[in-house]
DNA sequence: TCCGCAATGTTGACATTGCCAACTCGAAAC
DNA sequence: GTTTCGAGTTGGCAATGTCAACATTGCGGA
């Protein structure tokens, strides 16, 4: 019985979307390690065993966390790829090359823009969804060396995905800090890194 | 008083190198998320609360171990390039680009081969320690570039890194797999990210 | 040699947390 | 209107990190 009046009601109405994105949220702001799942029902007005209708456990909610993480992030890349081709016919038309370079700072972007998320993604057994996320990559890079053979396309696929993945980590991760860097201004490391993962002409 | 006879001496000895080596174990066997305290101590034949004689929570033991990882690390690497440097003075002596690759196959195998370790150390807060690996890569990477300004050394060495640990990292976390390289052997690809990262004369 | 002290270890406790079982509510199907 | 079943609640258990208070021991100085 309602104990007075307009005690919320007995059913959340979406509790599981609204999970997610307080999870979301929480990973975000303070990594996965320190989400609670008694402080995210409790954040959400509802008592501490209703998020175990929707996930079986802890594991099972941060694993759709980070698939719609790989989601998010597919969607970064897929667009900067793609808002880089569109810039008209002319001489000034972007090379598959340079819209590879386009797409590489988003990802990094990403990950330096939600370090929660994006460490959450990469550690544990892989989401689903995280499967795909190769497959895109190969995508476009298969765009960029058209008549290349598989073989290759994969083998430049896995070298880009390396560089420019270790180079976010251990951005993130303050292994590789501005400090260090001396003469080297930090917009500078990052094309070095691509330079070497596309080859300069890019 | 001792409750009969044979019992433990009281004091352990050296707890804490005994504390660090079986988190070590620990943390290469099971992962550091699921390393007790609590476990450890019993492991031991010692209270739950005596480890916090030698560290000051969980964090700190942790963060030791991961310093002790960045040692053995850089030891595996500056073994294999020097190991790679010392094949006499004929012809087929080692050029500096392909000691550097033999390194990086040390650093990539050092990751496979202890992931749970790996991990540890590139996650969180630096452990002291992390910052000497970036400055003996570099001082390796400077090896190999003689007469090169600073500024080259020190992107080459971020971009060489990164391509590295990129690689060994996705690996690791099974975001790269045998499965999803097709024609593609393992062992090429490794070769196709030093490729990148290094250029193919190495 | 004896005493005191600091380092080291122990016991007990507390709060937090993941997870489970048993129960309850209420909306939708019949 | 009755039934049913998904969704939420209460209560509890075990594990864990951490702290406070106490015990033990070896070592250095009187």
């Amino acid at each position: 019985m309602s104990t007075l009046r307009m005690s919320r009601p007995y059913h959340h109405g979406d509790l599981r979307t609204a999970l997610l994105d307080a999870a979301l949220q929480a990973v975000e702001a303070g990594g996965h390690a320190t989400l609670s799942l008694r402080d995210l029902a409790q954040g959400l007005g509802v008592s501490h065993a209703a998020p175990y209708r929707h996930f079986a456990n802890r594991q099972a909610l941060l694993a759709a966390v980070a698939a719609t993480g790989f989601a998010r992030l597919a969607e970064a890349w897929l667009a900067a790829w793609q808002g880089a081709g569109t810039t008209g016919a002319g001489p000034t038309d972007t090379g598959p090359a340079a819209r590879l370079r386009v797409a590489a700072r988003a990802y990094i972007g990403f990950a330096t823009e939600r370090p929660g998320l994006f460490r959450l993604m990469f550690q544990g057994p892989p989401p689903p969804g995280a499967e795909a996320a190769f497959a895109g990559l190969q995508a476009t890079v298969a765009a960029a060396l058209p008549g290349a053979p598989e073989a290759t396309v994969k083998a430049r696929t896995i070298a880009m995905w390396s560089a420019m993945h270790g180079f976010a980590w251990l951005c993130l991760e303050h292994r590789i800090r501005p400090a260090m860097l001396g003469p080297l201004a930090p917009g500078a490391m990052l094309e070095a890194v691509l330079d070497a993962a596309l080859g300069p002409q890019g």
